[in-house]
DNA sequence: TAATATAGGTACTTATAAGTGCCTGTAAAG
DNA sequence: CTTTACAGGCACTTATAAGTACCTATATTA
């Protein structure tokens, strides 16, 4: 158990595992399947490789994603939502549709999306 | 229309208009009805007024609430929901209520969370 | 008559998030 | 035999988010 915090409102409690620039990112790529580090770090052309663990391992901390370890050379390492990750699947498939619309009514179009794999389904 | 700008996949606009640690809890707040400044100011208070203004004001301009001025002394405004913004609602909830139930997982219980008016429904 | 509530603005400072550069070790490819 | 891919670690720096302190103006209340 941790240690005692107090939170004005349980959405506090969300952000704290999903806030910040990248996790909610990062999720959203692992809601497509497993995903290993240089695979999400190609999804993510500007994140840092220290960005990138860091949040992978607060994520992991968190209970939201696994950490697979291959042991082999060159190291293999995959990235999957938990079972518990996945209670997050319906909020982070809001997350993205709202933004395609976000985007749709502020630019007028999908120019300003990134054409790759997970945008497909725009075309 | 905006400064032409990037997006490597559709969530990260969504995060421009409802990220940071502040957003999301004036947000969920004002799903529960029309709000003064100082009511909000109450109702977070761990908010500086400075952010809060500065955060309404954002919020303001990306076209989520709408700021209402009662020509009046001393001043009244009120914030509330824009029709634009109702289309977070689904999100708004579903932060919150993924919230409560991590905390339960955390801390296994509900006293981490300040009961107030919003928290009524978890007792 | 002095304090309070109201909704801010502004300059300055601090805390935290994020980024840069350089390092490890090995196997396979050029 | 040098380069690349792989998954990171670590020290340091910078950018951005957030916080502090002090200011405006007026009507009502104590």
């Amino acid at each position: 158990m941790k240690q005692q915090k107090k939170y004005n409102i349980s959405v506090e409690a969300t952000l704290e595992v999903i806030g910040g620039k990248w996790k909610c990112v990062i999720l959203c790529h692992l809601t497509h399947g497993k995903k290993r580090t240089s695979e999400l770090k190609r999804l993510m052309p500007d994140i840092t490789q220290k960005m990138l663990t860091q949040q992978l391992r607060e994520l992991e901390e968190d209970g939201v994603i696994n950490r697979i370890v291959y042991n082999q050379v060159p190291p293999k390492v995959e990235y999957e939502l938990s079972e518990y990750g996945w209670s997050l699947k319906g909020i982070l498939d809001s997350l993205c549709a709202w933004g395609e619309k976000h985007i749709a009514k502020v630019y007028g179009s999908m120019d300003v999306l990134e054409e790759n794999v997970l945008n497909e389904h725009l075309k």
